[in-house]
DNA sequence: GACCAGGTGTCCG
DNA sequence: CGGACACCTGGT
């Protein structure tokens, strides 16, 4: 990865890294195109913009805001090419699927707010995802900028100060009840989203299931994106269909060991912009 | 105006 | 334990 800084802002560039992919692959929901054609970024308490000129990424940010949060928020310390070297080359559709969404990369970011948006994601589309989290963020989120209307993602304590009526009102379906209970978890410590950290894969995914509104399609969206464990593999209908068409039924996961989330993302963007056209 | 959207809890057998 | 089934609401 290349750096420099121009008038207190940061550039970089690097390889596999896009930013419309990542912001329409699905695992990112506040990262949104703007009308001059950045991408306004909120993740938790923070935000800046990206914008892509000659290769290079410029953040709307400093050096040292860089280096503190969004160099790892972006994951720019992985090799993301090994990944699509080490897919077996008789594997034409994963082969095609990395070409189509190399610029991916599993982000960083913050489990408490990986745990609701997935919570809310189930049976939405990804526009009405963006809109629940913005709602909620709006409700009771910190204001991080009033110009722009930016709030930060609410924390557990924020978000228990809404009732299960309050939540209701957010367009949030049966999931409002899911979420009125995570969150009372979260407030009491029963989830403990440091102390998860040191867990285990399969460890932190029963205690993931346990969460009221929890399945494992959302328990393994969280570990991916949550708690970057690149081995988990989220199964959506997408997914599955995709096994069902290529894999008979079931991708090869153990082969994949330690990255085949990566893999699935790829997979998941390519068959989604297809299926566009 | 159907039909479906990155699913999950519950209730059956 | 595996398989239907209901569930809130907004988008194509």
């Amino acid at each position: 990865m290349n750096k420099k800084e121009e008038n207190g802002k940061v550039s970089f560039r690097t390889d596999c890294f896009d930013l419309a992919q990542i912001a329409d692959s699905g695992q990112c929901f506040r990262m949104t195109r703007q009308n001059d054609g950045s991408f306004l970024i909120v993740a938790a308490d923070r935000w800046t913009t990206a914008r892509e000129q000659d290769g290079w990424i410029q953040l709307g940010c400093t050096d040292s805001e860089f280096e503190s949060f969004w160099r790892h928020y972006f994951d720019l310390d992985t090799d993301y090419a090994s990944y699509g070297r080490n897919i077996d080359p008789s594997d034409e559709y994963l082969q095609a699927a990395f070409k189509a969404g190399s610029g991916i990369r599993i982000l960083n970011q913050d489990p408490w707010e990986m745990l609701i948006t997935f919570i809310i994601s189930q049976r939405k589309n990804i526009p009405a995802i963006r809109q629940a989290v913005e709602a909620l963020s709006k409700r009771c989120g910190v204001c991080l900028c009033a110009e722009m209307g930016i709030y930060a993602f609410p924390t557990p304590k924020e978000l228990s100060a809404l009732s299960l009526e309050d939540l209701g009102g957010l367009s949030l379906g049966y999931r409002a009840k899911y979420i009125y209970e995570t969150t009372r978890q979260a407030v009491s410590g029963e989830i403990d989203f440091n102390a998860w950290k040191n867990l285990g894969d399969d460890e932190l995914m029963q205690r993931l299931l346990a969460c009221y509104g929890v399945g494992k399609k959302v328990a393994n969206c969280v570990l991916l994106f949550g708690y970057h464990r690149t081995g988990a593999f989220p199964v959506d209908v997408w997914i599955d269909r995709i096994q069902r068409e290529h894999y008979n039924g079931s991708f090869p996961v153990k082969k994949y060991a330690g990255y085949a989330g990566a893999l699935q993302q790829y997979m998941f963007y390519s068959e989604r912009t297809n299926r566009k056209v």
